[in-house]
DNA sequence: TCGGAACCTGAATGTTGACTCATGTTTCAA
DNA sequence: TTGAAACATGAGTCAACATTCAGGTTCCGA
């Protein structure tokens, strides 16, 4: 699998990137192209040829930038969980306690994933094509969200949980399925309201509530 | 796409079924070996003669009950939408109201999963290979669920919330994550602790729980 | 103005694999 | 017993790419 060839990373590009401003715009190109397509067609209905032609390059320069046809889809599959980990801790930044975290992070997951239906198709079709960047994708991701919980139970905002591995990936499939369903298959829902509606059940779950004041708001 | 062949359900076989017994045999045997390889080397990956060795045909014979590779996939992601359904509603008959049938459905749905990895794999890869039958898959699940959650709305088991719809795909991705998480990656942890972990998620959610009896039992 | 590094190109190669078809073989009702 | 419907077969067809390669072109420091 891995080749010691002298570079830190031989993952995203072959050596260690373009060296003129040309190439580096070539590669972009080529990157843009290559998630539309991915993100359009899926992996396996898009040729090489026409991520090229949509990168208005040759065949052969595709080759240049990259070893293999899956080498870019790893690629995608890596920026694309950079970007969506920016964007949640962007949307989560005002916050003022984890409950609230969820809430935003909710709806700018799901306005994430209306303004990246490509991508985050490429991500989804990773655990097919590339298995290991898909489990990356998690890992990284659970991580963190992990360790927000912690955090946050540590602080009393949330309840201490019996298994926060299993706090993360529930709330993920959650969130992920959601923006399967409202973000990708149906985007003309109010994501407000559907956000609402998530968050409500992530924070104060299936069971009935007391006759007591409860924790919505506006 | 349909045909009007005078039968009522031409996706899963063409015509109308074997007429002897050595066809019903041989269909079957066909079935089930296509259900390991793709299970086992995803769709792309297997090909026709590799389904026809394991189930000890000719290549031929394949045509003979199929029209193409992705009519037998298809007919796979159905029977496995039927398997699991029926599964989940007969763990679920002895539970005492919603909540503990969440608990009940949680379990049985991660035992499920770690018994059929190869289909569970089949139903994911479906969303590339066949969305219709994929989306008929949740359609389908997710009607039946929340049909249960407006009952018991109403019986008042569980709070009224705020949009069914989206309480189910939260609901069905979190079982979904922790399924591939639990049930296929990392199939040795115990699955007790983590259905309980998680129907403690779905049903009180992550805020803190007030000084008062919960409902958890044992 | 020269030389080589970086970049570009698309025809050609080679493989793969879904699907067809002409030709059997088996089954079974009459 | 028989003929035709049902079933079985695998060599051959054919189109679709991923990847290579040999031969350019552009850029830039010396």
């Amino acid at each position: 699998m891995s080749q010691h060839s002298g570079s830190e990373n031989a993952d995203v590009e072959e050596r260690s990137g373009p060296k003129t401003e040309r190439g580096r715009r070539t590669l972009r190109r080529l990157l843009d192209a290559a998630g539309e397509e991915f993100g359009a067609r899926g992996y396996h209905e898009t040729a090489i040829s026409h991520i090229t032609q949509r990168a208005g390059v040759g065949l052969g320069t595709f080759y240049v930038y990259f070893k293999s046809k899956e080498e870019v889809f790893r690629a995608l599959v890596a920026d694309m969980g950079a970007r969506t980990r920016h964007a949640l801790s962007e949307s989560v930044k005002g916050a003022a306690n984890r409950l609230e975290a969820e809430r935003l992070g909710i709806k700018a997951y799901l306005d994430f994933v209306r303004g990246h239906k490509a991508l985050y198709r490429v991500v989804m079709e990773a655990q097919f094509v590339a298995p290991e960047a898909y489990r990356d994708y998690y890992r990284t991701f659970s991580a963190a969200y992990r360790q927000e919980l912690a955090q946050a139970a540590k602080r009393g905002e949330i309840s201490p949980g019996q298994d926060d591995e299993v706090r993360v990936w529930a709330l993920m499939g959650a969130s992920t399925f959601l923006g399967l369903r409202y973000g990708v298959w149906e985007d003309d829902a109010d994501v407000v309201a559907i956000s609402e509606a998530a968050a409500d059940l992530m924070i104060n779950g299936l069971a009935p509530r007391a006759k007591k004041r409860d924790a919505s708001s506006s």
